[in-house]
DNA sequence: ACACGGCGC
DNA sequence: TATCCGCGCCGTGTA
């Protein structure tokens, strides 16, 4: 037995498991009684589920665990497919959801069985119940999957995987977590559900199997909670926790289960001219080509092409080879010399890049995402998937939608609002967010007073470093390279390489900006510094991010480390912003029982759908409540606009 | 699994 | 000596 063995656990090969002498199997309708008021006088209890996918849209409830802690556990089964005889099921509960048989269960059985609905009667309280606090870990996941079977949370106090991203941890996963905290090796699931092509859902797991499983989860959820408490308090993170998270933990699910109307006959129209546009791209890249079969996709194969057969100049280094970048393939194509054959292919495959990223990532894939029961697209946000705080977006990535080209902007405008029963979208951006937040961090006078005036912020730029009244459109230009690259942590080369400029001349750039913005310059410094003393950089919410890298002798990895610490506070606090906008916004909508509901966020964007006859309220409510979000030193401005589609908007 | 290229902010 | 600006996700090819 190791040392810092506690109750609940049990050695195996230096490792612990689980100590399932804890574990419960609720099966009748006295025990539930008895959990259900274990619960209601625990003062807070760790919950999960186990259900039959990874989609919470889409996946079917099997059971549900729960911990008040002390190394005890419950599990609920409430959808475990019948492995023995017919089976009694709950008025409603549909085909496939019945109990299994009395022998399945390890503990007696008094009372009639219960069913489904029985269970989640009882729970459902509960869980609505604001005075007793809930735990989960990847809470988003157990709040989308209940809410799609009518049951609705209050009070998720602690969701752990959070708790332990902002504590700055690195493995944040449940079972990562009880391994490095409690020395605990849990169950893997694929021990109960397989692999590969045999994998089977865990509604056909016994009961006798998934309960103790299910009970590690929910115990370990309540244990992990309870062990970060000190992190979270030591990191300085309950104010980000409790304040932003956590109530925006259950407007991300809203938004989650909103989803977004897909207009599916654009897509499939541009899906047909596309495959035909495509099919012609291959076919010049073939003629070019003396009629050779080439596969424009594999860029070593081009390469090899471009560069032994037709003597086209070598570009930049990559680690495995050349780049076949467009930036580097568009610079090819100005050579003078450039062999005929190798413009037409270069040319090509520009095209056939631009159209086949167009049609396979999303012409082609959002249709096969609209989920059958809604009809709708249903993005999963998540809150912990990035280094400043910033959302994430997958399943469509919804953040990465085109924007730029004229065929881009047709795959925006097969987002729409249900506009046949009067809906709209509206759309609300913060202009010029993380500048503005550079104006206030770094307290630079001519930035805040840019910004005060209202004024075009590159203009304003170009006319402090030029010294001119009028700017040309060139000097904007190389303005705006300027600003935003200080967010970035720019260097003279990166400088260069956005504006044609050389090296030399990206440096005089930067020194100029510097010279005439002198508190962005010490601003710069001073974050350094500080994040280098500290070990982590912060955003204006106290939002923390680690970086050890400033101490590190690789020269390359210090400078990678002071550029991240330099982003971090502007990108950060502007994710700061728009998360308290939406815990607010969402907050208002509710009070004033509007139906318009918030739908995406692309990190300085919201959406939202709009209810017949709410858009003037809501446009008003949205433009006031995101510049409200956070008091800084600058205004923050909002542009909105609204539409039928994301594509049409004004 | 990894590298690359490319879309967004 | 070459350096190549932050944060993401996804499809493809190559192993």
């Amino acid at each position: 037995m190791t040392e810092s063995t506690g109750e609940g656990e049990v050695a195996t090969r230096g490792l612990l498991k689980p100590d399932a002498s804890a574990y419960h199997t609720v099966t009748t309708r006295a025990q539930l009684n008895a959990l259900v008021a274990a619960l209601r006088s625990s003062g807070g209890f760790a919950f999960d589920t186990e259900t039959t996918g990874i989609d919470p849209m889409r996946a079917e409830l099997v059971g549900l665990s729960f911990s008040t802690g002390g190394g005890a556990a419950w599990y609920v089964p409430v959808g475990h497919k019948a492995l023995a005889g017919p089976l009694p099921t709950g008025e409603g509960s549909g085909e496939g959801r019945a109990q299994p048989t009395d022998a399945a269960h390890s503990e007696p059985v008094e009372g009639r069985p219960l069913t489904r609905e029985d269970a989640l009667a009882s729970l459902r309280p509960v869980f609505a119940d604001a005075t007793i606090p809930k735990y989960a870990h990847n809470a988003n996941y157990d709040l989308t999957v209940l809410a799609e079977h009518g049951i609705d949370i209050s009070n998720v106090a602690l969701d752990s995987m959070i708790a332990a991203s902002l504590v700055g941890r690195r493995a944040i996963g449940l079972k990562d977590l009880a391994l490095e905290m409690f020395k605990v090796e849990m169950t893997p699931i694929t021990d109960l559900i397989g692999t590969g092509r045999k994998q089977i859902t865990m509604d056909r797991v016994p009961v006798e199997a998934a309960s103790p499983y299910a009970c590690a989860d929910a115990d370990f959820a309540w244990r992990v909670q309870d062990r970060l408490r000190p992190e979270i308090d030591r990191e300085n993170a309950a104010h980000v926790l409790n304040d932003i998270e956590m109530p925006l933990l259950p407007v991300i699910v809203g938004m989650q289960r909103a989803g977004v109307l897909i207009n599916r006959s654009v897509l499939s129209e541009m899906s047909e001219q596309l495959a035909a546009d495509i099919a012609a791209i291959e076919h010049e890249a073939s003629g070019a080509m003396g009629g050779r079969e080439l596969n424009l996709n594999a860029n070593q194969q081009i390469a090899a092409l471009l560069f032994d057969e037709l003597g086209v100049p070598r570009t930049r280094r990559t680690k495995t080879g050349f780049t076949m970048d467009a930036n580097a393939l568009e610079a090819l194509l100005e050579k003078e010399d450039l062999d005929n054959r190798a413009y037409h292919l270069i040319k090509a495959i520009l095209k056939y890049r631009e159209y086949s990223k167009l049609k396979s990532t999303y012409v082609d894939t959002l249709p096969e995402l609209v989920h059958p029961r809604t009809g709708r697209v249903h993005t999963s946000f998540n809150q912990v998937g990035s280094a400043t705080g910033r959302l994430s977006s997958t399943n469509p990535n919804i953040q990465n939608i085109p924007v730029r080209t004229d065929l881009g902007k047709r795959v925006r405008s097969a987002f729409m609002a249900d506009h046949a029963n009067g809906w709209l979208l509206l759309s609300a951006d913060y202009s010029q967010i993380e500048l503005r937040i550079l104006a206030h961090l770094s307290q630079e006078p001519h930035l805040l007073e840019a910004f005060k005036q209202g004024e075009d912020i590159h203009n304003a730029t170009a006319r402090a470093m030029y010294g001119v009244e009028k700017v040309t459109p060139d000097q904007r230009r190389i303005a705006k390279v300027l600003n935003f690259g200080v967010i970035y942590g720019l260097g003279a080369h990166g400088v260069a390489v956005q504006t044609d400029l050389t090296r030399q001349q990206g440096q005089q750039f930067i020194d100029m900006y510097f010279g005439k913005y002198p508190g962005v310059r010490d601003y710069i410094e001073r974050v350094k510094s500080e994040a280098r003393r500290k070990g982590y950089a912060e955003t204006v919410t106290g939002r923390r991010r680690r970086l050890p890298e400033l101490r590190s002798p690789n020269q390359q990895l210090r400078a990678a480390g002071e550029r991240m610490a330099i982003n971090m506070p502007v990108q950060g606090t502007a994710a700061d912003v728009i998360k308290i906008a939406m815990i607010n916004i969402d907050a208002e909508l509710k009070t004033r029982r509007l139906r318009s509901r918030m739908t995406i966020q692309v990190h300085d964007e919201l959406i939202f759908e709009v209810a017949p006859g709410e858009m003037d309220e809501v446009h008003a409510l949205v433009t006031t409540m995101m510049p409200a979000a956070m008091s800084l030193t600058v205004p923050l401005n909002v542009e909105a606009k609204h539409g039928r589609t994301w594509g049409d908007m004004e």
